[in-house]
RNA sequence: GCCGAUGUGGCUCAGUGGUAGAGCACUCGAUUCGUAAUCGAGCGGUCGCGGGUUCAAAUCCCGCCAUCGGCUCCA
């Protein structure tokens, strides 16, 4: 393969191959690890800044580091920035650029950075001059009519942006300092590389991600849809998409009979009472729906019913419903329990964030000597798990909480011992992990599971808690060997999370190519012609009765349109039953992974499909 | 919730003040066909919803809803 392939221009044969033989790819460094780009990006976020001031007179700039794909810059405008607006400044940039400013680093006192700031009136800068910690301070000129604070790197003029090699991307409103309270400004986002090829590739990676996102992915396949009837966040999911769910579900209900784990299934409302003992009314009733009451009198007595933000009061409530030995313990309820939770309509998306979802949960009530050993047996069953679902891509988070904040329910003393359990835990597995602080739950802190989705956005999936806050609430008790009454610890946990988002990360994991054990419909039969369907209806009965997914393709279009909609459908496995096919008793296999396999044997085809569905391998 | 963009048959999209279009899908007919699209005909939309401006609105204005990209939030 040439090294300058990319310089070739493509002809219009290679373009309609591309989703056959996607282009090869070219390295693309990361921000973090590439001083060439960081300063290229830095400097070129001060070009937009200084177009920006230049073609808006009043805007104030903020602050615009570099990111991993790009830069951004946030600006305090009296008007919002359009899209128009983005050409503008670009156009405005590509001049800077051309006059070859050079970039001046120069060091200055505090007073003096002060007086300066005070001359050019920006009272943001003189924030961000607060923030900065020790002397000197360092300012970057461009030329001689801009500068703004800042530490570096930068490129040496101007002219060392490739002006083909950035673009500007997008406007959004972004908080000073990150904080709903305070004003919101205009944030402009751009991307910039050493290349136009490696601006070219990232576009084309751009693109990529588009054709994986599950929400495309999930119409085009049909697994699920919104209905606005129905209500934003709120997911209906189709036969297929609900087979996949099933799938799933069977998939970790039997790894969890397997380990002890005990069923149960308890309803989608309860009093507001319940939420007030475990603490979620009081803290959370912002994100629940509204209470239903029956009259005003009761709505102000606040006597009605909540959805459910979360399973654990009720599965309490069945824990508490008997007197309980230490004999009985460790007891692992586990439930598919479908939670709502009003979040804010600006954060819904697809199957990711959704106002009601349904959490792989269970609550496992332990002993505190227990809490260790098991606490270990739900992080190996969650690693089992990702592992059969082929997902690698992950990161363990300690999330533990915030000093600061006063969210949080119970004693110092419960949140130590459960931070420190859990810390313990993760070195025991030597499992790499990062320090969430303040991402921990009110009730107690997690080992949290974090994956990216197709944009690289990072969705936390599967979670273990660790609650002494809950049992205390509900006075939760066992009784012990010795005839004490004694306070269980509860584990909290969820493999998957929530089961849609699970999915919406599946889908974009495998690009809507699911490994043959979940694929919603596994075989198709294409007969070539009418003669062959009693052979296909028959051959497909065998497959059901064996528990395989199979269908027959009846549209009784030519072969080349009915293989071409299998693999639109990303069928794993195909089969063209022809006259010399029911002639032999036999099918030819194609798969999507495999191409065409030629003609095998109706039992050898069935023999294999059923190892393929039970050992979850491909045909 | 906030800032910006978008919303036209089931799907993907064209249509910027003057009688709503295409391809795919669907239905019917012809074709009986061997590894990524057979041909033809037909059906299908009060242009997201509600107001307004105008002789006339998919198109201009206002409000709402939903979706998308961010921000904030995420038990």
């Amino acid at each position: 393969m040439s090294q300058h392939f990319w310089s070739c221009p493509m002809s219009a044969e290679n373009a309609e191959n591309n989703e056959q033989n996607p282009p090869e790819k070219i390295h693309l460094p990361k921000t973090s690890a590439s001083e060439p780009l960081k300063k290229i990006r830095h400097t070129t976020s001060h070009i937009m800044a200084m177009a920006v001031q230049k073609l808006f007179p009043k805007a104030q700039v903020t602050i615009g580091p570099w990111i991993e794909n790009g830069f951004y810059y946030d600006f305090d405008s009296p008007e919002p920035f359009t899209e128009k607006d983005l050409k503008a400044i670009k156009k405005e940039m590509v001049k800077i650029i051309k006059r070859k400013l050079p970039v001046i680093r120069e060091e200055v006192t505090r007073e003096e950075a002060e007086r300066r700031i005070k001359a050019i009136n920006e009272p943001y800068k003189l924030e961000i001059l607060a923030d900065i910690k020790g002397d000197p301070i360092t300012i970057y000129h461009l030329g001689e009519a801009w500068w703004d604070l800042c530490a570096g790197p930068h490129v040496e003029t101007t002219g060392d942006i490739n002006p083909d090699a950035f673009e500007l991307e997008t406007v959004a409103g972004a908080y000073w300092r990150g904080d709903e309270t305070k004003a919101q400004l205009q944030r402009i986002y751009g991307t910039a590389w050493e290349s136009p090829e490696q601006l070219a590739e990232y576009k084309r990676r751009k693109e990529e991600a588009l054709r994986r996102d599950h929400r495309k992915l999930g119409k085009e396949l049909g697994l699920f849809i919104f209905a606005d009837p129905v209500g934003p966040g709120l997911p209906l999911w189709t036969p297929k998409g609900t087979v996949l769910r099933s799938t799933l579900e069977d998939f970790l209900k039997q790894e969890q009979l397997k380990r002890g784990y005990l069923p149960v299934v308890t309803p989608h409302i309860g009093r507001v009472d319940l939420f007030k003992i475990s603490g979620h009314w009081q803290n959370y009733k912002e994100d629940m729906f509204p209470m239903m009451a029956e009259d005003d009198a009761a709505r102000l007595l606040e006597q009605g019913f909540a959805l459910k933000p979360m399973n654990c009061p009720f599965h309490i409530q069945i824990y508490k419903s008997e007197l309980r030995s230490y004999r009985e313990l460790p007891m692992r309820l586990a439930e598919f329990g479908t939670v709502y939770r009003y979040e804010q309509s600006g954060e819904l998306g697809g199957l990711t964030r959704v106002r009601g979802f349904t959490v792989d949960d269970s609550h496992l009530f332990v002993t505190p000597d227990q809490l260790e050993d098991e606490f270990l047996k739900v992080v190996d069953l969650i690693l089992t798990v990702f592992k059969s679902l082929q997902l690698k891509n992950f990161r363990a988070r300690l999330s533990f909480r915030d000093p600061a904040l006063d969210k949080y329910i119970g004693s110092d003393d419960a949140w130590n011992k459960a931070e420190f359990a859990i810390r313990k835990a993760a070195e025991t597995l030597g499992l790499p992990t990062f320090e969430g602080v303040g991402e921990a739950a009110f009730y107690g802190p997690k080992l949290d599971f974090i994956f990216q989705d197709a944009l690289e956005r990072e969705w936390q999936l599967g979670t273990v808690q660790v609650d002494y806050n809950l049992p205390e609430r509900f006075e939760l008790e066992y009784v012990a060997e010795d005839g004490t009454r004694q306070r269980p610890v509860m584990i909290h946990r969820a493999p998957f999370g929530s089961l849609e988002r699970l999915i919406g990360i599946l889908i974009e994991e495998y690009a809507g190519d699911f490994p043959f054990w979940l694929a919603p419909v596994q075989v198709r039969l294409l007969p070539v012609g009418e003669e062959q369907l009693p052979f296909a209806r028959e051959v497909v009965s065998k497959m059901l009765a064996l528990g395989v997914r199979a269908e027959v393709d009846t549209s009784g279009d030519r072969l080349g349109k009915l293989i071409r909609n299998a693999e639109k459908d990303k069928i794993p496995v195909m089969s063209v039953v022809g006259a010399k096919e029911v002639e032999a008793n036999a099918l030819s296999i194609r798969t999507r992974a495999a191409g065409e396999l030629g003609a095998i044997a109706v039992p050898e085809v069935l023999e294999r499909l059923r190892i393929a569905q039970t050992e979850h391998t491909d045909f």
